[in-house]
DNA sequence: GATGAATGAGTATTCATTCAT
DNA sequence: AATGAATGAATACTCATTCAT
């Protein structure tokens, strides 16, 4: 079984690939039980290795999460960040990221329980995931087309939504119905009205529709 | 020191006294470290009990971390109804009962952080919380003044954004600002726009101005 | 709900009425969980009475243990010592003791499971119930019916058969088929063949059909 | 101090020989206070191991307890059968098994704590221990030299005399007397007289004299 | 580097006993 | 005498971390 870190790692030495086992076992780990029950004993065993082959890699516990956490993190940013290099209004760019965003999170349970784990326990990463959002809020605001007083307390409020989406849909089945939801919410909360928020996710959907690989 | 529970028992005999210091001193344990870390030793200590004492009140952990999130829910949402009576409006009543819980969930930290602990970990307690928030939305949905697809998941994402605010107002202070801005969010999540949540929220204020008592 | 301990107390003052009904909690609670899982608790509580008070009335759980014990295994001895002054046989007397000690035990659950309780724990009380037996080994010895050593090597197997018996007739239902078998061993112990041990034991029922009320 | 389970330990691994050492301090324990009585930490202290060790070998306190019987249990039963291949006489074999079964008990006195603690508190290691002594009854009455029911009922009685024998030995000190009473109680049981119980056990004991190492 | 056994501080819970009312 | 609340020592079990091999 090829985990999300182990990919990375192909031609890499021992080392690399012991450590991305690791990370790999502990993202199974908190999809499993949560980011507060993973034990280390669960991350090594999942991994296949010994227990005390952990603190070979790893300071702590904290220091797996955090590196799991900045590691999904990234890719997923980084993923939604390529597929919207060519678009340009921030409403559209605010949906497809989201409905990107939570459509990653709900087909990977994995990847899903990370972010969930690392929006609610560890603020830093939290913080680098809604850089994106940010980017785009400022954007709407420049185009003129969000009213809105951008600051911190704007974006975790999004993401709250946002989160409160991923979670559903992991315990009740993915429903593309509540991804709309959300966008729409969202868009309200940009100062859209909710016709304008409709009609703007709905457009947004037809450009989600083509390239839908996610890992 | 008299905590909130404490007030209840004066006048009753010793047993309510040592009962009401623990759920005290649980509620400040929450406070403290959160409803997850809470430990019946950190409660015993905060009450100045000997550690088997709690054993002479409650079953078990989960039973007073019960009790004292069902004591806080009750007393807030007997407190905002009361205060509401003579409301009509629904809108009025969404961003006054919203400024309400948040002004006692911010201006009581102990009871802010009890309610937050509930909504988290605690699904029946959520859901009593919420069901004044339900009410009042049906309400705006019959008076045709919120645009809304009323079921569970609006109300979660409502309530994630009450609780945002209240985390967020709890670790950098209230700010009467933070919690405009969350009704006025609210408002365009039931549909209204920019302009009349804001007139909303502003003209509700007026209302709350006089007795604001809160505990 | 009079318990066999109360009945000695009509006409006396409170203390013993209360000494009384703790003894007789004991005893049912004895009777419930064993000996060695009696609580105070539950003893005060099935006496109806506070906590506390037991330590008005015993210095400790063992006292009230011992006492319980010597209390029914003094009225069992009693009982049946009366039962039997006009039997001269020793085997009889063996078997007549023998049977009525094992129906009483097990008519009554709570006496078997203190006079069980008393021989596995408390050795005095053991050599105590044993007496009897001894003597009316002794007077077999003397009437040149037993063939055995008599030591207290003896006397313990002898008892243990009969807690065996007791045992397993409270958990299984009471047959007086078991009880015969127990005899007919105890016969065989004492030297007899099994036909005179058949025959001693099926004469002397016919002496234990009459007069049969036990508590 | 070698124990017994760390014998089967040289040349095995670390995690052999203290999982052994273990064993055998449970089985101190035990002989010391008792089976209801051994504590974890009575057991890791008496076996020079941390606290949490005992968890790295057992899931729980019933998992030792069982394993130290089954571990006495079966050595003492595949030692006394390896020394009754040829003995055909279930008279002799009852006499032999029970003298040795006693024997390794007395002089093992740890053995014999284990086993009176199994016999008294683990229902399948009584039967476990109970299955030989049942086979040679059987064999007795094919021969048709027991007068007996052979029932449950009777295989508890006799194990009874066995462990009342045992339990005063380890009290008192060995004395084979003693053995040699409770063999011919037991065939007494059986149904032989007392002239022919004593002489069986008599001849038997000659066929025992010979090979006589015990552990 | 990997292993996995050992460690021990930490935590919930029980219950005999004490003591103020 | 009775009450019943408070006490705290005792005990099973968990798990992050250390360390010898």
């Amino acid at each position: 079984m090829q985990g999300y870190f182990q990919l990375d790692t192909v031609g890499h030495g021992k080392r690399e690939r012991t450590r991305a086992a690791l990370l790999d076992g502990a993202m199974r780990v908190i999809a499993a039980k949560g980011m507060e029950n993973a034990k280390i004993s669960d991350i090594t065993e999942t991994a296949g290795l010994a227990n005390g082959t952990f603190y070979n890699h790893f300071e702590d516990k904290d220091e797996i999460l955090r590196e799991v956490a900045y590691g999904i993190a990234g890719e997923v940013g980084r993923t939604i960040d390529e597929q919207m290099v060519d678009i340009g209004d921030a409403r559209t760019r605010v949906v497809v990221a989201t409905s990107r965003f939570i459509a990653m999170a709900v087909k990977e349970p994995e990847w899903g329980a990370v972010l969930i784990g690392s929006v609610e326990h560890m603020p830093n990463v939290r913080k680098d995931i809604m850089q994106y959002l940010h980017a785009d809020l400022e954007l709407g605001v420049e185009q003129g087309v969000f009213d809105i007083r951008l600051d911190q307390f704007l974006l975790d409020q999004i993401a709250a939504l946002v989160v409160v989406s991923i979670r559903l849909q992991m315990n009740a089945g993915r429903t593309s119905e509540l991804t709309v939801q959300t966008c729409e919410n969202i868009l309200r909360l940009c100062g859209l009205s909710p016709a304008a928020a409709s009609r703007t996710v709905k457009k947004a959907q037809k450009q989600l529709a083509d390239p839908l690989q996610t890992v």
